[in-house]
DNA sequence: TTAAATTTTAAAAATTCATTTAAATTTCTT
DNA sequence: AAGAAATTTAAATGAATTTTTAAAATTTAA
């Protein structure tokens, strides 16, 4: 494996071709699905023959797994993330619609890919990531139950907040051929439709929490 | 085709055998996807042979086209009659998410599957289809249009309504294997999360409704 | 410069799959 | 019972795909 090129002398040599072709692999399965994805379609996104990825990743499979595990972390992982900084609540809610938001739309075919993945195959990975734990012991959830506690909002479940900004997020993407179609929107129209939604989402959100 | 059985003499008499394979495609296709599934699952859940599949439907991409459109029709179609019922706005409200909550939890794989088939192919179908006129000029655009305009409601974009709405009560589903998973519920638990869900959600918007 | 590692090219073997066909059998209708 | 429709069986075809192999060409590092 070549890692570093004389940049220099030669710019035309072939970048990292083990990257290359992961990142052809990915665009392909992300636009494709697992079975609908072909290794000749993703060699020739990738610009090399169907031997080379056979000799860098064993299978498709393999290709596929390595490729899946990056995809789901990245959707998942960077809320999560977001929502475990230490920043006063109201603040958070506002910041991770914001960049999440930002997020799905810069990777509008990222959401489908996993949630239909997911509930395809066995997904026996969920057991190595220890993300059960991470969740139930997190500076958010206990966050939430402060503010409760102190009388600032409304008690909730962390997960029913979770699921309720995702939701508000994400849906609007993934059903977005739909959603677009029925409204007449084009493309730019779409996207300030998305962007509107950083203002509503959270105000929805607080307009629930707060205390009665 | 065999239409009306003799209920009376034979009762084990095979239903109607194009419904049947239809009825077996159609679990096939939700679980698998268009590409994922085979022909020879499909008849042999069906429990018919492959020739038969091909005397009823031409192929296996019209057999999935009339499935397709057939749920996407039950998982749009569902939600749009449900808004355009002439019931005032707040029980509306209450009722669509706890009727289209009820619909989700019985047809938990429906929404993953038109979402991801839907990204994946061209869906000349959508021409077909006149739901865009049918949404603008329909009653509850109109509906929201009044009470705003009577300062009952603040005033919203009708689709952002619906994708909030839908977000809310579809995520949790298509996303079930990742917040089953975090949350370390059972099946069971998991069903009352989604049922509590139809008294947050509610609240979440009407809140977001009441004007200042 | 040479040996090892990497990459390309080519190809073929093996497998899977959708589709087609034809013949045989069963079931339905009249 | 006769003829039509439905269904099964089995086989074959052909295309698409994956996997494997072998060898040539190129690059890298000692």
């Amino acid at each position: 494996m070549q890692k570093e090129v004389d940049e220099g002398v030669k710019n035309k040599l072939p970048l990292d071709t083990e990257q290359k072709i992961k990142a052809a692999a990915k665009e392909v399965f992300l636009r494709k699905g697992f079975h609908g994805a072909k290794v000749k379609d993703i060699a020739e996104a990738a610009g090399v023959n169907i031997a080379l990825m056979n000799y860098y990743f064993r299978s498709k499979e393999q290709l596929f797994e390595q490729i899946f595990l990056e995809t789901f972390i990245s959707f998942f992982g960077k809320i999560t993330t977001l929502f475990n900084e230490e920043t006063p609540l109201e603040v958070k809610i506002w910041k991770v619609v914001d960049q999440y938001t930002d997020f799905v739309i810069e990777n509008p075919l990222l959401p489908v890919f996993v949630l239909s993945e997911m509930q395809k195959n066995e997904l026996t990975f969920f057991k190595q990531l220890d993300v059960a734990s991470i969740f139930k012991t997190s500076f958010f959830a206990r966050q939430l139950r402060e503010e409760a506690a102190l009388g600032n909002i409304r008690a909730i479940d962390p997960l029913h907040l979770l699921a309720t900004m995702m939701g508000s997020i994400v849906f609007p993407v993934v059903a977005r051929p739909m959603l677009q179609h029925i409204s007449g929107m084009g493309q730019e129209q779409y996207k300030e439709f998305l962007i509107e939604r950083k203002q509503i989402t959270p105000r929805m959100i607080m307009a629930y929490l707060k205390p009665d």
